[in-house]
DNA sequence: TAAGTTACTTACTAATAAGTAAGTAATCAA
DNA sequence: TTGATTACTTACTTATTAGTAAGTAACTTA
C-alpha cells in the first residue's frame, strides 16, 4: 500500500477511537497530513470505504498478533491481550468495537457486517483461549468459556470508556481484579 | 415543565441511545414532534443545553428509582438495576454513559462534567449496595466493593453495546452469569 | 383592557459535510 | 517516445448543520 493511503487509514483509526466515526470529517484527515480533501476521496471515495479499511486493518492486526501469541501459555496470551488494551488506555483511546457499536445503527449494511466480523473474531479467539487455559488449570471460572469471554470483552471495552470519563486509573483497577478473578 | 419541552428531551434521550449525540440533529426531533426546528432552539438554544437536560433527567430518574428501591434487600436492588438495563436491551437502546463516553472528547466542558456526575452517581450507589449486600452475606465477591462495582458497570454497559452487534441474546447470557457469580 | 410573557413559526445565515469533475505533474510500460 | 496510469490538486456542488432575528397568536397579569 502507498504511504499516503496508509497514513490516511492510521489517522482515521485514531479519529474513530478519539472522537467516534460520525464525529470526524475528511478535513480532520487532510489537515494533519497536509493533503487536500479530494486526495482522501481519491483513496476512499466514500466515508464507508475508509471505515471498512480501518476495520480490515484492525482484523488483520488482531489475527497477526494472536498467531504470534499462539505458542505461549494461555495465561500469557490473555496478559498480552490485556496489554493491548492497556496501551490504548494510556493513549486515551477507546476500542474500535465500542466506538462503532455506539454508531452501529447509523452505519450502512456492509460496515455493520465488518463490525460484526471484528467482534466475532475477538470473541472466538478469547473463547478458545479460555477453554484450553481452563483445561490446563491455568484459569478457574464458572460457566461456559464463551459466556466468560463475553464478560471479559465487555469489561475490557467499557473500562476504556469509563477510564475516559473517570480517569485512566480505573482501567488498572478493573483489569487487575479481572486477572485475579481468573486465577483464584 | 411544558409538554413540548418534555417531549423534546424524551426524543433526544432516545436519539442519544440509538444514534449517539453527534449523529442526531434538531431535525430528528422537530420532524417526529411535528414542530419547527426553531421551536427546539427556543427551548434549548444550543445543542449542549439539550444534552445537559437529557443527562439531568437521567440523573433525576436514577436518584428517584434508587430511593424507591432503598428498602428492598440488596440482591433485589441489584436485580432491579439489571432489569432497567434489560428494558433498554429489549428496545435496542444503549446506556447514556456508554453513548456519551464514545463522544466524550467532542463534548464541551459543562457536558463532560455532567457525564462525570452521572457516572459517579451510578458507581457510588452500586458500591454501597454491594458493600452492604456483602455484609449481609447476600453477595460473595473478591476485592473491594468499588472495584466490583466498576466491573459490573462495565459489564452492563458493554453488554448493551455487544447486544446491538451480536444480537439481544448475549445480554441475557452475560447478565445471567454475572448474577450467578455474585451469589456463588 | 393594555402591556407583557409564552410558545411558538417564518425565513434566514454561516459553516461544514460528503462527494465529484476536470485538470496536472510525474512515473511507468510498450 | 508516446500513451496510459497513478496520485494527486483546483474548484466546484449539494445537503445538512447549528443557530438567529423578527414576527405572531394566545394567554396572563396589573
Amino acid at each position: 500500500m502507498a504511504e499516503t493511503k496508509e497514513k490516511i487509514v492510521e489517522t482515521a483509526d485514531q479519529l474513530v477511537r478519539k472522537k467516534g466515526y460520525n464525529a470526524f470529517s475528511y478535513k480532520d484527515i487532510s489537515g494533519p497530513l497536509e493533503i487536500k480533501n479530494a486526495a482522501v476521496h481519491y483513496h476512499f471515495p466514500a466515508k464507508m470505504d475508509l471505515g471498512i479499511a480501518v476495520i480490515d486493518q484492525e482484523i488483520e492486526k488482531f489475527l497477526e498478533k494472536t498467531r504470534e501469541w499462539s505458542n505461549s501459555p494461555e495465561d500469557e496470551q490473555i496478559a498480552k491481550l490485556f496489554s493491548v488494551f492497556d496501551r490504548h488506555n494510556k493513549q486515551d483511546n477507546i476500542c474500535l468495537v465500542a466506538s462503532f457499536a455506539t454508531d452501529f445503527k447509523t452505519l450502512e449494511a456492509p460496515m455493520q457486517a465488518k463490525v460484526q466480523e471484528m467482534s466475532a473474531n475477538l470473541l472466538e479467539w478469547l473463547t478458545k483461549c479460555l477453554e484450553s487455559g481452563r483445561a490446563k488449570a491455568l484459569f478457574k471460572f464458572e460457566g461456559s468459556a464463551s459466556t466468560r469471554a463475553l464478560i471479559i470483552i465487555t469489561n475490557l471495552q467499557s473500562s476504556l470508556l469509563l477510564a475516559r470519563i473517570m480517569g485512566p486509573a480505573v482501567f488498572q483497577q478493573i483489569t487487575n481484579q479481572l486477572l485475579e478473578d481468573l486465577r483464584s
